[in-house]
DNA sequence: CGAAGTGTTGAAGCAAATCAATTTTCGTGG
DNA sequence: CCACGAAAATTGATTTGCTTCAACACTTCG
């Protein structure tokens, strides 16, 4: 959230002091699902977590890729019923806040805002992601995707020298790409044979970042990670 | 808002009160370009307008449509830079509400509950449109765009019949969709040889609206318009 | 050690892109 | 009101990126 806006010694204490009930959570695990009404916020703190949505015909689309840090569901403050699923994709620790904490922390003015910023900067991933959708092809969807995830890996302390922990099958991979396994895996192999990455054990390592993002057309400002004011 | 929220006789005075500065612009201008600094919101009254993104090879992704009653970029209040752009797509009426303005009406619980409900639906939106576009083929894109569209103008009052104005011609659709505008033309003519929409003189008819629902596996609960709670 | 999950490869088919031409619609000025 | 030019819509022929289907290899783990 301190990538967003200035908080306070006191907004911290806060923050630090809320009660906390964190809980383990297995991999492969749904923690909402699409149609459950809303019940309380859920915080990643370690693992990896998923948005996604099953069509009627099984089609699966991966909407967002949760890492820690991220809220997995602030909307249920809000809205009635969630229109999208969250499931585990490694074990995970999670936190659950009731509204009724959500609504406290509102009284906060720099953490209410910090809420919003969390949430708009979702947004500006979920319009980059459909802007790649459109109008990238498979290979330079996949380089973005990994870009990404090193800059948010970055941002949360969890990458060191261009390598980062990304356990996703290519299942997994294919449904985050909107496109097949079989594809998912030649694009990756297009990658790894340009000498631009190295993926394998369930890590990524950017070998070669600029001709990576020169490749996607990277440009990281969506992410707002820098405070300009 | 009143679709997402209660909001009381007096958040309605609070909004009606609002000094207006309403503006006219003409169709195809830009309301916000990409990297500009956030300066105020705006909120769409007459017209259409959409976001959209433009890659460095020159192609474009269109975002999201605006309708009247849509804000144009309620992320100023809270992010530095704009990463996506705005223009109108139809010479449209517009209102700029300056920062101040937004921050002051936060202080009435069920407005700002309000604007978080309408960023939270345009979230909604957003991870629908993802969701089709890794999945769904051209027609059934097509279909769901137009069922969306009926849902939102007739939210708004916008809609008579299973009719509205569509003002977007088949360049626009083929951002919007995702695919060429050969390809958004060949789709469009499915649709209207199936005998379920008629789309002629900026005006979309769906005259078997069952059926281009079924066709697309159309579900409006995203849309979170039915408020439950 | 065997079974299930995951990754990799090949061949064939198809949806959508591309390229290019033609027709229709529409706004504008004579 | 018609003539004209530009924009938008439509059509056809060809190519291509991705899917589909199927087989096979590798890894992991009970």
């Amino acid at each position: 959230m301190e990538h967003g806006v200035d908080l306070t010694d006191a907004d911290r204490a806060v923050l630090l002091g809320l009660p906390r009930r964190s809980r383990r959570v297995a991999a492969k695990q749904d923690l909402i699902r699409e149609g459950d009404p809303c019940e309380a916020v859920h915080l990643l703190l370690e693992g990896l977590a998923c948005r996604y949505k099953v069509l009627p015909n099984g089609a699966t689309q991966i909407l967002a890729l949760l890492i820690p840090g991220d809220f997995c569901h602030l909307h249920s403050a809000i809205l009635d019923q969630a229109d999208h699923s969250v499931r585990t994709l490694t074990p995970c620790v999670i936190v659950e806040l009731p509204h009724a904490t959500i609504f406290s922390l509102l009284e906060h003015p720099r953490i209410a805002r910090g809420l919003w910023w969390s949430s708009l900067v979702d947004e500006a991933i979920l319009r980059e992601w459909l802007t790649g959708m459109g109008q990238r092809d498979a290979e330079e969807r996949l380089a973005h995707l990994l870009c990404e995830m090193l800059a948010r890996m970055q941002a949360v302390g969890l990458a060191v020298a261009n390598t980062y922990s990304f356990p996703v099958n290519q299942i997994e991979l294919g449904e985050i790409l909107g496109m097949t396994t079989v594809h998912a895996n030649r694009s990756l192999q297009q990658l790894r044979n340009a000498g631009l990455v190295s993926y394998g054990n369930k890590r990524v390592e950017i070998l070669d970042l600029n001709r990576l993002q020169e490749l996607c057309g990277y440009d990281a400002k969506y992410l707002h990670l820098q405070r300009d004011r």
